[in-house]
DNA sequence: CTGTTAGCGCATTCAT
DNA sequence: ATGAATGCGCTAACAG
């Protein structure tokens, strides 16, 4: 700044000005700035201004995993809305399970971050205290706890399994099985269809849990194993539509028809639930809702304007399709 | 810093080298500041760490779509070897066109990054400018040129065009129709795939080419719409895997014979291309292996171990299932 | 092994 | 509308 000052005839804070605030400075300096920026290529140091100002305009961003469509597009939602406020995303992955999550916080937090976006409510003691420690928006989301460590948005996953079990048994199937896949709230959504079906006069639920995350490779295995526990047929009730796709094409692998013989509950509705044969029946939640949702809380946060509510419960719907 | 150092009797410098080298501190001491910091809960500022070192830890990433299992999977691997590094990724979706790119550019180098992750070796005069002015290493990655900006790692788009169209003769389909996706890339394979086919004899090909993003979706209206074209039957050149998944429902629920009536090549062999029934023959580029091998040649730049290679053709392979 | 002295490049007072 | 002075929290020489 200083370089283009002199070449501007100006000095340094002129120039801080003219970037920062064009309107505080005269309309010919500020040509004349904009001309010896021009000249230099210089580009301003925005770590020297967020050293001197505490803003960074840095957002963390902490998913399980980037691949994963639910998550990234959870992000792309979140960003893009933050983006349009002026914000830049610091994202990283945790891989599933608070070990490392703690270390990551810290190197996140290091680089003095305006606000933090967590997925999930599962976080270790330090954690909590780091971020409460740090004073700045924090963002749990994808799902929802009475005691958030600031705010929290997502549904209750435990509710869409419990849905999902009323649903099946008020269609009659004889059977039920569940194939989930390893991640704690995959568990939990699949649990809890296990034990609602039971507790309303259904049969025992067959079970296949993978340790792994979701494709269709688990959900044709997981097919093959229900059917080698005896589960001779009835609804499956899967932890995401990948693997509800894949016991699909299990089924059709097999000659079983579908829903006759095995229907399929999928839970996420992703684009393909509706264009594969015959469609996905499926839990709908708004990944980029999600996203989105926690933008707004944030930026509301960010810009002062109270403090809002703690828990945002956007809720599912059931979406029937073909498959059951 | 100063307020851990006078908890644990030492000067400010002490504490800072305590983190950055501990083997230069004695070990009494350095048992005192590491309580010290325990107590105040003290997380080091990597801003000012930053600014005063100029060296930020910080690697800027931009790809066209972060929901893109393409991209995601480069990025994933990337920033896992880059993270042993002890590096932090800073993401941001361009979309697809330079325009945003460029501004984009401008504000990550404004972080200081110490090297640049690009997707493509498609960037505006003005971008170009700017990241040979930040001199520090810039990897494109996902495609080659030989003049890239630093360095490129990718393979030859055009060339997995020809390879299938030379693979799909061979196999004697009577005709082909091509269906490709909005991006630059993908439009190249397609079109290098027809421009093949004709050269080496092969009857005008049929093409539905898509604006939007590949999806299964598009994929099953690709198929609609060359038949529409009065396509009876060949083989149907898809530039995703994820399109020649939709062609494939698309063909099943016409009654349509895969590979007899329709034949299929995808591109990409991601983990369902395999798991579908029939198997999609495809083009095999390892996504993970560009990210990797992205990361070695930066952080060799980064560790100053000469300039190493300036274009890392990774190559491609077509896996034969059954699809075609 | 430890402390002192200078900046890093900006934003933020307070002046003018 | 502009400038001078100060400090953000740390690292990098240089002493001792």
């Amino acid at each position: 700044m200083e370089t283009v000052g002199r070449l501007a005839g100006v000095s340094q804070v002129t120039v801080s000005r003219a970037l920062s605030d064009p309107s505080k400075v005269s309309p010919a300096t500020l040509a004349k700035i904009q001309e010896a920026i021009a000249q230099t290529g210089f580009v301003p140091n925005a770590l020297a201004g967020a050293l001197a100002s505490s803003k960074s305009m840095l957002i963390s961003a902490l998913v399980p995993s980037i691949t994963n469509i639910v998550y990234s597009s959870m992000v792309k939602a979140f960003s893009e809305e933050m983006r349009g406020a002026g914000y830049q995303i610091l994202l990283s992955e945790t891989g599933f399970g608070p070990e490392d999550e703690e270390k990551l916080i810290a190197a996140h937090l290091s680089r003095r971050p305006d606000a933090m976006f967590l997925t999930g409510i599962h976080h270790s003691a330090q954690a909590r205290r780091m971020l409460l420690g740090a004073e700045i928006p924090v963002a749990e989301v994808w799902d929802i706890t009475d005691s958030p460590i600031d705010f929290c948005v997502g549904f209750n996953h435990a509710e869409t399994g419990r849905a999902a079990a009323e649903y099946a048994r008020r269609k009659g199937y004889p059977q039920a099985g569940v194939v989930s896949a390893g991640d704690e709230r995959a568990r939990r959504r699949s649990e809890a269809f296990a034990r609602e079906w039971e507790r309303i006069g259904g049969a025992p639920v067959a079970k296949m849990l993978f340790d792994a995350q979701a494709s269709l490779a688990n959900g044709r295995a997981g097919l093959r194993g229900l059917l080698a526990q005896g589960f001779t047929g009835g609804v499956v009730h899967c932890s995401s539509d990948l693997l509800a796709h894949g016991v699909l094409i299990e089924a059709r692998a097999q000659g079983l028809d579908v829903p006759g013989q095995i229907a399929v509950i999928g839970f996420g509705d992703q684009d393909f639930a509706a264009t594969v044969e015959p469609g996905i029946t499926t839990v709908r939640v708004d990944m980029a809702a999600f996203g989105r949702a926690a933008a707004q809380a944030m930026l509301a946060r960010l810009q002062g304007a109270g403090d809002g509510p703690s828990v945002i419960d956007l809720g599912f719907e059931i979406v029937e399709r073909q498959s059951a």
